[in-house]
DNA sequence: CCACTATCGATAGCCATACTATCTAGGTGC
DNA sequence: GCACCTAGATAGTATGGCTATCGATAGTGG
């Protein structure tokens, strides 16, 4: 297809897939000339993967154009292809509190997880928990083993899944792609399980008559 | 405490805290002359806030102001407060995929929660489910229940965290916190237990020589 | 074979967001 | 008195993510 037909297919403006083609997040279309390239449908479900990065994960181009080129890294073992769909997620880098992080890691021992320093989830965890402190909210503390405790179940699933995908390019895909909008399902989840729950503990809950905001 | 010791306490700069000023996010210090204003400790506690807001939850400066305004409401039921809440957080317009409206609702039934349609993590989860789908990554669907009982164990933990508060303020910042931060939390935890299954299942993973990027 | 439309590739422009800097008229504190 | 700070207003900046235009070319219908 041509890539006006590729914009009509997928919904995103001419002018935009070009950009996606300067920054290389999407690959040129097979050139039939000068002037001419041919796209597939592989190309549809990039600028979907694009997209869906960009607008519910919330990735910036660089780091969503980080995390394609991991999954198209055919050589790169998809243990790293992880570790790297993990580091562009957005994390915050101060942390401040040194208090949070022995919390974290007490957290994660009883737990007997193996965890490195340097993974960027401890570091967002700790600045959380910081922040609760910070904020007066010790309350909120006692809600962390169940977090974590969901946190272990919905891990060991990903992997699972990952587990069952035929072949390294799947698997690297499956745990890119997992990592990427998992927390974005969770949280949507958990957002309907608070109306639920709120609605069953609390009188009047989540109204409908107040308008969505923002994007 | 004059502005500059507040931009000290907090880190934030004081051009910064002007600016928050401006935009209604920070109540005005108590004016001692014209010129000369007295800020409090709740004011650095309300930067805290406003800065975890940013930079963890990634709200814009808009969506944190509607958030911290329903903080401040004191008639506002904290339901309200809980709603308004989720619908800060970044939520997506286009679903296009009705078929994932419907898986999304027979989990909902399955586990018996009472959700309206209007509930933006509805759209959200709808949304990635389509995702994945739309990639031919069905096999990640098969992880949805998984994640459906974690979040609901984690509403129902958020809910006794709320509960638990004492008096209606109390309540709603508890709710709003814990709504917008909560995601991030466990984001981060997800991210530690993933390199753990990873460890266990297999051989190299999460690799700690791989320099973390954006922010 | 000739007008006409589409494409490519490059470059420049646009717009929103989140600050950041400057300026003026005033106060503070030693 | 005098160096230094502050409030409040306004203007400027940096970045990110597109969007628009242009010239050269080329395939397309008649």
């Amino acid at each position: 297809m041509r890539i006006s037909e590729l914009s009509a297919a997928s919904g995103v403006p001419v002018a935009t897939i070009k950009y996606y083609l300067r920054e290389g997040m999407l690959a040129a279309g097979e050139k039939s000339s000068a002037t001419q390239a041919d796209y597939s449908e592989a190309h549809v479900a990039r600028l979907r993967l694009i997209r869906a990065f960009i607008d519910i994960a919330g990735l910036s181009i660089a780091s969503a154009r980080e995390v394609l080129a991991a999954v198209d890294d055919e050589g790169l073992h998809f243990g790293y292809a992880a570790a790297i769909a993990s580091r562009a997620l957005p994390t915050p880098s101060a942390s401040t509190d040194p208090g949070a992080e022995e919390l974290i890691d007490e957290v994660v021992a009883a737990r007997r997880w193996c965890v490195s320093a340097e993974n960027p989830g401890r570091a967002l965890a700790a600045r959380v928990v910081s922040d609760y402190r910070a904020l007066g909210r010790d309350d909120l503390l006692a809600t962390i083993d169940v977090y974590a405790e969901a946190a272990e179940r919905v891990a060991a699933a990903d992997l699972q899944a990952v587990a069952a995908a035929s072949g390294r390019p799947a698997m690297a895909e499956t745990v890119v792609i997992g990592t990427v909008l998992g927390d974005s399902l969770f949280s949507g989840l958990r957002r309907m399980a608070h109306e639920d729950a709120s609605a069953s503990r609390f009188p009047i809950t989540a109204p409908t008559d107040i308008q969505p905001k923002d994007a």
